[in-house]
DNA sequence: ATTTATTTACGAAAATATTCGTAGATAAAT
DNA sequence: ATTTATCTACGAATATTTTCGTAAATAAAT
């Protein structure tokens, strides 16, 4: 459990968004996927990665001479974090500003308003 | 108009936060303001305003001897970009994760969630 | 066997952001 | 008039984050 949840930099967070997706990955994975996104050289992606898993952010095991790195923090439990902090930084720390602000300029499928709307009603009948 | 909306930094939002609150104000006053939040000296502030007002950031106005400093790009441009951003680094590009994520963990009123099926109805007539 | 490629480790440079000290000007207080 | 307080400007120290070069080890290719 992570009892402190560290705030990942900005390329931390570029890099556990590959490794969200890629489940455990080496670091010639995680760079080929970043450098689709920007210019990284190797080394740089494996210094990120060993910084991170100093930080406990990524885990590792050894698989013969190199390494396999996994997100170590879940992306829930990252995100959660991050909107919280976002809410405060960026939006005075209305939650529901940035609701409203994110729906009104974003563009949701019907699918998703019905789940959104599901979820409402959720929230309300809790109430 | 701002063309190529600049990306402030964490203590640069802090600041903007203070001037979108108080209109014009003095580096005394954000300083006061920011110092409820943090510890800062009085020279950090300026100094940040200084930066920001070369960025084109904020704007100021002589009054006499000192400075009254406002800012430069609106709040909701900000917090669009913001979005954007987060959205993509976060959220890996999906808004109404960010959405489902943010309604689900804070507390929402009973006006507040009104607002949003109000919005959510008009959404779905323009479609 | 030797060369080439790939890997990790690590130090340190480069880039970015934050903080503050000091100086000089001017106003306010004594 | 002199001292004290308050303001701006600005350089530079710190702290943080990002980037990469180089070395050592090992595997793969020739």
């Amino acid at each position: 459990m992570q009892m402190e949840p560290i705030k990942p930099t900005e390329s931390e967070l570029q890099i556990l968004q590959v490794l969200w997706s890629l489940g455990k990955a080496s670091v010639r994975q995680v760079n080929d996927e970043l450098s689709k996104v920007r210019d990284i050289g190797y080394t740089t992606t494996l210094k990120l990665l060993q910084i991170m898993f100093e930080k406990k952010i990524v885990s590792r095991i050894e698989e013969g001479r190199y390494h396999l790195y996994e997100a170590a923090i879940s992306e829930e439990a990252t995100q959660q974090f991050l909107v919280d902090k976002f809410v405060d930084t960026a939006f005075r720390g209305s939650a529901m500003k940035l609701v409203m602000q994110t729906l009104g300029n974003h563009q949701a499928s019907k699918e998703e308003l019905d789940e959104i709307k599901k979820l409402i009603a959720q929230i309300e009948d809790n109430s």
